[in-house]
DNA sequence: CGCCAGATTGACT
DNA sequence: GTCAATCTGGCGG
């Protein structure tokens, strides 16, 4: 079942919990699809570490719910997808997912045979997955080019953390992933609020 | 227009 | 473990 837009019109942490070991699906020659292992979630201008300030992004962040929203850090693209009404800032950044279909082309856009390679940070995941600014504003809650599918294991246990790599975090961890698996990028929560 | 930070990655010691 | 390359948007001159 593909999530419905109500699913994505709840608070940021709460959906970024809930999307751990749902199915991220992509239209592309073949089907690709992954796991969801790892996210976090952000919020407007109220949290230091958003990118709401930023003019196009900060409008689909205070868009409806469900729509993608991607941006450019360091020379690598990042998928992310609103949460909340309209008119309220907030979103939830996918950073690793794990394979399960279309490897092959996955291995050929990463340029690297090591299964592990291919989506364990939030820059491979988009490189494997060939998404960038031209899914801006698209629709996952719809059955279109990218959407998500529910969970279907449940047997795992979710560790929370402060955000990776942000230089100025808010005081409660809004990283999630699935304990354990080994396409976490940063398995030990190395980083930690400042 | 130049400069620079940043929700990162990969190559290297 | 360290460190430089990466590209876009924001800001100062």
């Amino acid at each position: 079942m593909v999530l419905p837009k109500k699913f994505y019109d709840r608070d940021a942490a709460l959906v970024a919990e809930e999307l751990l070991g749902c199915i991220i699906v992509k239209r592309d020659d073949e089907l690709l699809k992954g796991m969801i292992v790892e996210t976090e979630a952000y919020y407007g201008l109220s949290d230091p570490a958003s990118r709401a300030r930023n003019k196009s992004i900060g409008e689909i962040m205070g868009g409806e719910a469900g729509r993608a929203f991607i941006y450019m850090v360091h020379g690598n693209w990042l998928f992310n997808i609103t949460t909340m009404k309209k008119g309220v800032q907030a979103g939830v950044l996918i950073r690793a997912v794990e394979p399960i279909k279309g490897m092959e082309i996955m291995r050929k856009r990463r340029g690297r045979e090591n299964i592990r390679e291919l989506t364990s940070g939030p820059g491979k995941f988009t490189q494997a997955f060939g998404i960038d600014s031209r899914h801006n504003g698209l629709r996952i809650y719809r059955r279109e080019e990218i959407y998500i599918e529910g969970r279907k294991e449940k047997n795992f246990q979710v560790e929370r953390s402060y955000r990776i790599g942000v230089s100025r975090d808010m005081d409660i961890p809004l990283r999630f992933y699935i304990k354990g698996n080994r396409f976490v990028s940063f398995p030990k929560n190395v980083k930690k609020s400042g």
